[in-house]
DNA sequence: AACATTTGCAACCGCGTGCTG
DNA sequence: ACAGCACGCGGTTGCAAATGT
């Protein structure tokens, strides 16, 4: 398809309290859909694309901001090791966090704090991983570099299938949740090794 | 104090997918 | 079955703030 070039009549960059302010008026009375139209009748001089956006990211309500948890953090790295790169699930699995704020928050620290990990390790002792783990960080790689192959399916197919069962909209699995934090990272690769 | 560099975050862009007529 | 549209996702960029020299 071919999205509207056009939209260079639309107003770009950072987001002013009184476009805020009119988004959140329009969405709180008509909802947040038909993201075109928000856009329209708003008044705003934005496109849909950037409505949805900020609304998602910024506007719409129990949004956190900022401070990331150490238990929070954990969680990240062990559903990023699980998933790769697909924010959107793991954003999903973090009640009140948006999947931009993770990947930025993955971006900026987390990648590195692994980088660091990973040459500490660098060791021959330490490259005995299980299997699925190092698939894992293969799959790392390949993320880092196409867009595409992240969202095969097949990549993210475990036997575990009631345990990882993302398709819903889900109840944000608390308990899901803390079940898995409850595990270690050994735990976790015997789990995903069966 | 001034400038250069790095960091962190908000926003944009392109593409894939699902829905609807 | 097909085309067009709207939405959602992940990668990337731009810029302000923070830090270093």
């Amino acid at each position: 398809m071919a999205p509207m070039k056009g939209e260079g009549a639309y107003s770009k960059g950072a987001w002013t309290a009184e476009e805020d302010r009119k988004l959140a008026e329009f969405i709180e009375v008509h909802g947040a859909k038909k993201w075109k139209t928000v856009a329209i009748k708003s008044g705003l001089n934005r496109c849909g694309k950037s409505c949805r956006l900020r609304w998602l990211n910024y506007l719409r309500p129990n949004i956190k901001r900022g401070n990331i948890s150490h238990e929070e953090e954990d969680l990240i790295l062990r559903l990023h090791k699980l998933l790769g790169n697909r924010w959107s699930l793991i954003a999903g699995r973090l009640p009140g966090r948006t999947d931009n704020e993770i990947k930025n928050y993955w971006n900026s620290h987390l990648s590195k704090k692994i980088n660091q990990q990973g040459k500490a390790m660098a060791t021959p002792a330490a490259q005995e991983s299980p299997p699925q783990a190092a698939d894992c960080a293969a799959e790392e790689e390949r993320h880092g570099g196409g867009a595409t192959g992240s969202r095969d399916p097949e990549n993210i197919s475990f036997e575990s299938g009631e345990f990882l069962n993302f398709s819903g909209d889900g109840t944000y699995g608390l308990e899901w949740v803390n079940k898995f934090l409850e595990l270690d990272d050994e735990d976790v690769d015997q789990w995903l090794a069966e």
